[in-house]
DNA sequence: CTAAATGCAAATATTTTGCAGGTTA
DNA sequence: TAACCTGCAAAATATTTGCATTTAG
């Protein structure tokens, strides 16, 4: 089903409506590649539409959240990055420290890693919203080139 | 060698200065088991002296996180936890996102994760500063129990 | 003596909230 | 028309900064 209508169901199902507002900020999480902050979604709405407020934008992202149709990353700069789940699925963040580069990560790598926490902890880890920080291979290679 | 022992020379070596606030601040990071915000380590310095300014933790912290003596971890709840690298050395931190403890998880569990992420990604994980968010042992049972 | 550190207050930055008025179903 | 949603403004939260004064070395 396509993620206008997910949002649509889900939205009719509780009681909730269907705004402009609400419509123009997942279309903008469409068009947006990778995370976002509330910050940036707000000034792509504007673009559409000048009126919107950027507490609707935090609203709005958080009933997307709620709805299970976005996630929330905190890439530990200050921001909370904010990205369609819809589009690829869950998934984990590898965050350069020196470029600030965010790279999308294939969640079974972790897998192993999951079965010692469990293992030795007892720990059940939600691993969807992990971030890892880290160097990217391109400042890798900076880094080693002197 | 001792923290302050090792906090004093570092700062001498770089020129600074030992003042009784820095001196405070070690000692109330010594005497917190795990992590501190900064507001907590407000709180208990001021126990010791309420002329101390929380803008003078924050610098504080800030210096002793350069220094590699305290490290700085973002539980994603708003605040930074700091706390003293020099008691435990480098570990991650598992988040309870339903009651909030904090387990510190050796290192070691992570390493194949590190290895699949470096060779899937060319991404050099840093670990140390790793905050894996889940269930803890506790909730886990609760959460099965119904 | 003097560069560094502090306390204070004000500024920042991000996110949240109260409320009166507008809108959707 | 009734509950929901929005824009606006103000509040809340966490952290940082400018500056005059104090202090360690």
């Amino acid at each position: 089903m396509a993620c206008e209508k997910v949002f649509e169901r889900d939205v009719r199902r509780r009681g909730l409506r269907l705004t402009p507002q609400r419509e123009m900020i997942l279309s903008v999480l469409h068009n947006v590649e990778g995370l976002a902050t509330a910050e940036e979604v707000y000034g792509r709405v504007q673009a559409l539409s000048s009126a919107v407020d950027i507490s609707t934008v935090y609203r709005t992202l958080d009933l997307l959240q709620g709805l299970d149709l976005v996630s929330c990353v905190d890439t530990g700069d200050g921001q909370r990055h904010y990205e369609l789940l819809s589009l690829h699925g869950p998934h984990l963040h590898l965050v350069c420290q020196k470029c600030g580069k965010v790279t999308a990560a294939d969640l079974d790598t972790a897998r192993t890693f999951g079965e010692r926490l469990q293992g030795e902890y007892g720990f059940q880890a939600a691993f969807e919203h992990l971030t890892v920080t880290g160097l990217c291979e391109a400042c890798v290679a900076d880094a080693s080139g002197h």
